[in-house]
DNA sequence: GGTAATCATCAGTCTTACTGACGATCAGTG
DNA sequence: CACTGATCGTCAGTAAGACTGATGATTACC
């Protein structure tokens, strides 16, 4: 049993997803942030970034910072939007859309290795429970 | 069903956890990590200052800020260790013990608030499995 | 007794994410 | 149409959190 205040438990086992998920996407010189960006970019494209950061709960400064970073790899284009000339319509690239790809991937892979440790039918639950303790209520 | 990775859940169970944690410690005029650090102390003190760092899995760097922080609010008290004149031995002093007290109790009802969304059953068993993911294996 | 390891500390750095301000643009009201 | 207020992207500055590497003091090893 675990005296363990929740705080620590979420944090120690982010911590360890991190250290699974960084070197799983070290070789495509992104990270897991930057992999949740293409990811929405790729679903909803194109959005702007303000959209883009409302789907992901960031900061809009903070996507600023991120699209520089993507759209310095290649992997994103910012192009004027057609209806609205204050937003940047967003979209990914070829290379963008391979990264994705291989990302989501070696992201799964790395996801398994942490659940690991659990039955099947408990990281269902796991799932299942951070999505609603996730959610602000 | 979710489709959102892993890291987003824990990040944002995180946040919500944090903003009920955070202003039910506030009044005391500490926050969860500070919280973390007394009950350490409480259960194994006098240690030392890396003892309490590794218990908590956090860097002796970082533990000598937060212990300047804690003796500056008159929590804690660093005294030369008599066995070791390069350890500190740490202790809570008595206004320590009561903040201790009364932050586990504010952290417990807010920990309470946070699980809400889940069934009984469920709270037991996300405790055990982030136990068991927060294990670095 | 001399070398290596340990402890606490400090300065500096890095990451992440924020606030607040700005110019440009759009929407709604009258 | 003209004005007012809101929205979008951007930037500068800031703050928290946690790290690295170096240092002086001390201890342990043999």
């Amino acid at each position: 049993m675990s005296r363990r205040r929740l705080g620590y438990l979420f944090k120690h086992a982010q911590l360890r997803l991190t250290r699974l998920t960084g070197p799983a996407l070290e070789p495509l010189g992104i990270d897991g942030r930057e992999l949740a960006v293409l990811t929405v970019l790729d679903a909803r494209s194109p959005v702007s970034q303000q959209q883009a950061a409302q789907e992901l709960r960031i900061d809009r400064t903070t996507m600023v910072a991120m699209l520089d970073a993507l759209e310095g790899k290649g992997l994103v284009a910012r192009r004027p939007h057609p209806d609205d000339r204050r937003k940047n319509a967003v979209e990914l690239t070829a290379h963008g859309r391979d990264v994705l790809t291989r990302g989501a991937a070696a992201v799964e892979e790395a996801e398994r290795a942490f659940l690991e440790p659990l039955p099947e039918d408990e990281r269902r639950l796991l799932r299942a429970a951070l999505d609603r303790l996730a959610s602000d209520g």
